[in-house]
DNA sequence: CGGGATCCGTTACGATACTG
DNA sequence: CAGTATCGTAACGGATCCCG
């Protein structure tokens, strides 16, 4: 499709033409984070096949979307990285997604491919509502990978990695986090019978599942 | 596609596993303003093959995006109508479009498809701005398509059909108009030459061709 | 005539194997 | 590790035919 163009003077058209191919939209979410390496990809990818996933890079490169470069020494890697013109497609990617959370719901349980789309998912989410009242540094710990949220009253910000100074510590794993957004859990429960371990700040623990509930309450009604 | 998942428990990846079909968003696209029929939204997609579009519309329909009605008496005749859901990817279809417009420039020409979706670009590129200091009401005349264009001061509302009392007229085809929106060519000069033809207030002439003046400046900052 | 369904050649995708 | 090559399968595209 990346040579089969809608051949429609349309901005949707156009931009399809583009972004319209399988795989080219996961491929863009993957690197909208920073640059990522082939095998990054490969296994973020579920299950994309190597030629398919090489064709959309030289096919995103060629439309100028992303460059392949090489990361300085002494890391020497080859990596690939967005331009502006592909970071150009985060707010795209946002409200695609924001359309997408409410199927997670009903979707058969699976695990997210990385927690670089669970970081996506929880963002999104959080990025559709004022958060007064909400104010802490958190540290979660989802299957064994950091992450690090900030909420400062405002916004929350997610992102890969331990924060320095976190006001409290949640441990768990993918699933019951999962459920505990979604709302067919109350962290209470989950926190009761050792699925959610939660240690420092219990406030700061309290706001971080208060988010989400004002989210899915938002949602239900604009919806 | 429609049931080759992603298998990816993310809401982007949810998404596209319902849209992300080849043509699905542009039927979406064309079913955005109002409901439409089998024959419209074949005419407007250019060269979709009728069992692709009849499996598409069945596909969104069981994905609870549209629903297949029949319009009151005496017109009886069914139509395929956007659901609450299908409505709800207005703001992600804007953002892609929005992100795809910027493609026009260079595109080889090509006549839009149909007035609906040149409504929804020039829509798009003017819902970037703020438009103070703007008011009026126009009829556009495009290849014989009445458009109509009410500008508030605030924002610029564009729908298919002649206003009841416009400030002026202006009447043209798909290419001249695209390149003054493209920047591609100065109003004053086409209208010299007759390929626009303008009548009735010619401020508000001038407030039409300044919106898209300005949006292209806007574009070309924050591209 | 509008609204599809059927058939068939072509293209894209998916899985595995293989190479620099 | 970062891809390329090969090949079977599924989806697409165009035309034609069917039915009310």
């Amino acid at each position: 499709m990346a040579n089969r163009s809608y051949g429609q003077y349309c901005g949707l058209a156009l931009a399809l033409d583009r972004i319209g191919d399988r795989w080219t939209l996961l491929i863009v979410r993957e690197l909208l984070p920073g640059p990522a390496r082939f095998g990054e990809l490969h296994q973020a990818l579920p299950g994309i096949a190597t030629n398919l996933l090489s064709r959309r890079l030289r096919d995103l490169e060629e439309a100028g979307l992303l460059e392949r470069t090489t990361l300085p020494a002494p890391a020497n890697v080859p990596v690939y990285e967005l331009t502006a013109l592909g970071r150009g497609l985060g707010p795209a990617v946002r409200e695609i997604s924001l359309w997408g959370v409410r199927f997670m719901e009903d979707a058969e349980f699976r695990r997210p491919a990385n927690p670089r789309s669970m970081i996506m998912g929880m963002s999104v989410l959080a990025s559709t509502l004022p958060l007064e009242g909400l104010d802490s540094t958190l540290h979660l710990l989802v299957d064994g990978y950091d992450i690090s949220i900030v909420i400062d009253g405002e916004k929350a910000a997610f992102s890969l990695g331990a924060p320095t100074e976190p006001d409290a510590l949640i441990e768990t794993d993918y699933e019951p986090l999962v459920a505990v957004v979604n709302g067919r859990a109350t962290p209470d429960e989950l926190i009761a019978d050792g699925q959610i371990v939660i240690g420092g700040d219990a406030d700061a623990v309290v706001s971080f599942f208060e988010l989400f509930r004002r989210a899915r309450e938002s949602m239900t009604v604009s919806a």
